[in-house]
DNA sequence: TTTGTTTGCGCAATCGATTGCATAAATAAT
DNA sequence: ATTATTTATGCAATCGATTGCGCAAACAAA
């Protein structure tokens, strides 16, 4: 009943009188095998409903086709778009993609990665926890010659291949696109400026303020946790302070969206009274009345060009490893919450 | 420089002066092991920095500690979610998640539960995709005597443990609540009910519909891909046909966004002239103007129960499985979009 | 014909851990 | 004191594929 016993490469083997060895090499493609005999082993192969045990392979050729892949959070769009990314050049490669979260725990973050080398997965792409300030689980995998790729949020204590987008031109982008409406006191949403990205977002913000002689105003810079609360209790810090301003430039989706809900509620009108840009193009952001102008971060594609530098770490890892940074450039989706004058 | 050189069982049985099957035994709890022993392998290992190699392990025991997990598509909020609720399982009893995603392609699906068998996984979860008719792929997984959980689009052609939400009773309520604000005449949208969820969510309506004494309306029941479009179209069309309808249950959250937007432009109120319910619950119902009442579908937790069932099945393996069907039950989110009484 | 190359394949070790079956030593039972 | 048990460990095969080295046969060159 039970076909529990599945065929291997000695099974092959003995049906054709030739041994294991030539019966691997013949399945590899090895060319000191004859046409005949690949022929026949393939045949045989197929007639035996062979398929190749490559756990066993794994562990006589220390590849085993894995590769770990540790985000902050699974359900998050950026991040399950970016393991789409990942998973779809992994498998037409024939690697798989094993997935892990910290929730930006540190303590998760170690272990995944220690759980990624026991299984002996071929490399590691990661995004490093919002937290984190101690490296060394990650340079273990550089010390065994892995490849390594970090994506979005990234650190220069790692000499590693990296995946970012620039954070700083979709700052600039979305702040010039509201001084084009004709928008001159903006406001902007960060948070506390550790991790590069809000640095750069935030030096976006006001270098474009500066390229257009508009002098920046502290009064109207609020940092939080650029959550929808956080986003709600600025607006209201704005309207209670009774700040003049007439846009938003949010470094998140979710903030920007806080922000225009209590405009709304009270009685503000959007684009008209205040105009609002947010960060990250979240799915939710075309849906929301008005639709919210976003950057998109093409999280997609941040998956291919990550997996893309893996392959090629994988691929010189014997030669000299050169760190390669590649930098994505965003995009502003422009939608009716900028759009003061209409196009 | 690099220590590429790992420490393996028999470094730590040479340091001892035992063999490698004491050491292996020592790490693994076996009874037979004096205290001493086990003490003074366990310090060497701590020592040496041994950590197992799970691919020599999976090899000869035949446990790889990996768990297949097969979705429609993976950056889509319902799917990450699940997928997230899985993997917080399975690594806390120190399973891998190795996901792949079929885009609703059949051969796609079956390459890759074909992927898992080849890297030996102990098991698959998966949901199968809208359009398979045809379940070898699966069946091969069963015959090896491999745990296989399907959750949410599951078939009856399979004989093994399933996990779904009780879509009949999610629409029920949710066509009944739109009943308690007073609706009479409520629209349907759904989809060529050939997928169980969809006609469960019909059944539902239509139930619901009947214990209230109102009568089905053909001409209110619009079916198509549940997408923003369709459902714009079928909004139109209730619009162009100058239909009498003061509600529309949508068995999907993007088809009821898509008759929000087309019911504000021609200047309807919702709620005040039609109710709007969705389902999924879908991270954007919360910021709609007005908020989506939606049907909430666990995706988490229906993670955790799909992974709870896969290790029951892996516990029993060697008796009896008995296939489990789990049906979850949903929770109706009320939302501003009904909400025609404030409560 | 003799020597030199290819070509095609076999031998056997190896990857690192697991495990059934001995076996020696220690302990208990008679 | 002798036999029966238990306890602790070793031996060696095994999981299935890969690979360096070697060797015979076939072919080419001289």
């Amino acid at each position: 009943m039970e076909n529990i016993k599945k065929t291997t490469i000695h099974d092959i083997a003995q049906k054709l009188n030739v041994t294991a060895s030539t019966v691997s090499r013949a399945l590899n493609g090895n060319p000191r095998i004859s046409d005949s005999t690949r022929k026949a082993v393939m045949k045989t192969a197929r007639e035996l409903n062979y398929e190749p045990n490559q756990i066993a392979s794994a562990l006589r050729s220390g590849r085993t086709q894995l590769i770990g892949m540790l985000v902050p959070t699974i359900n998050r769009a950026f991040f399950s778009s970016i393991i789409r990314g990942v998973e779809e050049v992994a498998n037409s490669l024939d690697y798989r993609v094993i997935v892990s979260q910290s929730n930006e725990v540190f303590d998760n973050e170690e272990n995944a990665v220690k759980a990624f080398l026991n299984a002996r997965v071929d490399g590691i792409i990661a995004s490093i926890g919002k937290n984190t300030q101690q490296f060394d689980h990650y340079e273990q995998v550089l010390e065994r010659g892995l490849p390594l790729v970090l994506f979005d949020r990234t650190t220069p204590h790692l000499q590693t291949s990296q995946v970012v987008i620039d954070d700083y031109q979709g700052a600039y982008l979305a702040t010039s696109h509201l001084i084009e409406q004709g928008c001159t006191r903006i406001a902007h949403f960060t948070t506390e400026r550790k991790i590069d990205i809000y640095k750069e977002r935030y030096r976006g913000y006001v270098n474009a303020l500066e390229d257009h002689g508009i002098e920046r105003d502290e009064a109207l810079i609020f940092s939080g946790n650029l959550q929808l609360e956080d986003g709600r209790s600025h607006a209201e810090n704005l309207l209670r302070n009774k700040e003049n301003f007439d846009a938003i430039f949010s470094a998140s989706d979710y903030a920007a969206m806080g922000a225009m809900q209590v405009l709304k509620e009270n009685g503000l009108k959007i684009p008209g009274d205040v105009a609002l840009v947010g960060f990250l193009n979240e799915p939710f952001t075309s849906f929301t009345d008005p639709p919210l102008t976003s950057v998109n971060q093409f999280p997609i594609e941040m998956g291919h060009t990550a997996a893309n530098l893996f392959f090629n770490a994988l691929d010189s890892e014997k030669k000299k490893i050169i760190p390669k940074k590649t930098v994505l450039q965003p995009e502003l989706i422009i939608r009716a919450s900028s759009l003061k004058n209409s196009l």
